[in-house]
DNA sequence: GATGAATGAGGGTTCATTCAT
DNA sequence: TATGAATGAACCCTCATTCAT
């Protein structure tokens, strides 16, 4: 469970990425020299840890998904109640608009047919241990819920995870969609989903 | 409502697009070339329709959009009760599930902050009475079930709208994604996104 | 036995490529920005015709070196003696140096295990019929000398070609060589050699 | 004649280079690293020794012709004709094809107007009292063909030198030639050249 | 209108060289 | 002295866009 140490350069490399990604840069024009600028090294250097551009974005954002989920599950660890995860969950896109929606775009980026989505992809495929994606959070949340008495089944577990990681999904599609068609609001939208969420899950315990 | 005529080289454009689109190539790393060659017509043509290829891109994958919408919208008036008409979706994502999937992966595209994507936003916001995209779709399909006695609220509606969407794109996402995380029957998935949402929609009659 | 037609921008090329390997480029080094500029077209252009660097200086060289092999051919109708068609080669590479010797410097080129070397090889093997190198050359010449009555088998031919291209050979690296190995007189050498070549020749007849 | 001691780290990267070129790796895209990796140093180190890439590869080179041509001497001690030595020298290179040929191959090299090239020619004009290149030891074995009481004079020296380094070169390149252009047995074309040259040498007897 | 040859800006990648340790 | 991490100049190649025909 022991984490690797990722040497400083390669750090300032997965920072970069996400800054820039947070940003708003398009992820499909990042440029090898935007990356080692913003991460303070040379160009070169990337290429010393890396072995090509599309190596150096699919980590970081890897990367960055892993150190969104270990962040929020560390925060979770604070609530007791489903209602009030969820709910932490969301306040946090809220909050931290940027980061966490950036994480949940991750998630579409890796439906892509590009290198960059192939590589994201392979990485879940070889995930360490250690590492934890948002669906094994959601998960978590699940079985810390309905406790050790209930057993759920594959197929139950797999429909509740995706069941309520489409209501997230939707959420962060809804904070970072258009004014035009968000409501005055955002709690209305963010408590209906948790209502939901608790819901359905009630119905297995 | 009338569709404003098209010319035969900007269809076949669009047509490239979406052949391309849908036997997987990346969006990101199309080129004028491939679509122009795949269109049959001269490299320069794609420029006495199109101010760049970003516009390409955004408007083939608009109009493919719509085309899609329209074709679903279609098919679904032989359906009368929610259940079917979500399992239809659901079971044409399945059969159709390049071309369905495709369509559901511009909602991403669209938020991506990229050219194509900034583009196909604003033809959301300048879109044509008569052009349907899937949201309206879905609105619809809610009133047509709820009939005219009941009367949603706008906050009601967004809410229901974005539930609805968010459990087929969660299909969508489910259809794409591999097979280690499949059961080993897509019904039942299916059969319960659907029942939830009936469950959803009916509480508001 | 028709050449086939060559796109201005290639022979432009091929002149360029020529141009600097007789001014002393080491080929090895040049760029397709050198050889771009040289031949007045732009950078792209070069990779509407060939699809490497390695192409385009393999493809010169070898044009180049049948190109010199013709007028060599052409100039070599006017001479009838053995004598003298060998001593007007060496006179040409007297005159022309730097033409005829990097002619000759092109066969080391395709002794190296470079992209470069590799691919001239393999014009060699594809080669038209029409395309007369060095070697084709100096087999005609022997022909000549010894006319039809003479039939030389496989084994004396090739012996004899390769002993003569030896001194050509050698008499290129001469003249290339530095002043400090040169006596006084080109001529002494030349003379020697041709007669030496002659006498090799006249032994056969 | 005392050679001087050289470091063991630069004799470490004399042999990687010999031995990669005897790989068959192209001279002119050898890089740094692969020399310094193959001779078991740092990459730094090598810029304590050299002050270029092109250094490191001109000397090392010089030095491998040295060493080759030190190595024929003392082996050509045992046999007494011209005929033997010579034929002695080409049976060499039938075996230690890859040794032999490379030594001619840099030959080729020192015609280049590459930085290598002309570091190897001046290298050639500097030599050391104790360096015996390929033209030394040709004209040596002249000398000890013809005795003492033959005197040369210096026009005929080099016009023999000349004339049998040719043919070496020339079986030189017909061993390392393709097949295609071989006969069936080598060693009809290494009798020709062998005895050719001892005619040619017997005339100033 | 339709074309595709020509272009050149731009970006990924390599690798010789340096320098702090 | 020996090292190898860091560097950035240089270069090949792609491809969106233009424009003469």
């Amino acid at each position: 469970m022991e984490k690797r140490e990722i040497s400083p350069k390669v750090a300032a490399m997965y920072r970069a990425v996400a800054e820039l990604f947070m940003e708003g840069a398009d992820i499909n024009n990042l440029t090898v020299s935007e990356i080692t600028a913003r991460a303070g090294i040379g160009k070169g250097t990337a290429y010393e840890y890396f072995s090509s551009k599309e190596d150096i974005i699919a980590e970081s954002l890897y990367s960055a998904m892993v150190e969104v989920t270990e962040l929020l599950d560390n925060r979770l660890a604070q609530k007791q109640s489903l209602y009030d995860k969820i709910e932490m969950i969301m306040l946090d896109m809220e909050k931290h608009k940027k980061e966490i929606v950036c994480a949940f775009k991750v998630l579409y980026i890796m439906m892509d047919n590009s290198a960059v989505g192939r590589k994201i992809r392979q990485h879940f495929y070889d995930k360490r241990d250690y590492d934890m994606v948002l669906f094994d959070l959601v998960e978590k949340i699940i079985r810390e819920e309905l406790g050790q008495q209930v057993q759920l089944s594959e197929e139950d577990s797999l429909y509740l995870v995706m069941s309520i990681a489409s209501r997230l999904m939707i959420y962060a599609l809804y904070l970072n969609g258009d004014e035009a068609c968000r409501l005055s609001e955002d709690s209305i939208m963010r408590e209906r989903l948790c209502m939901e969420i608790c819901k359905e899950v009630g119905e297995y315990r």
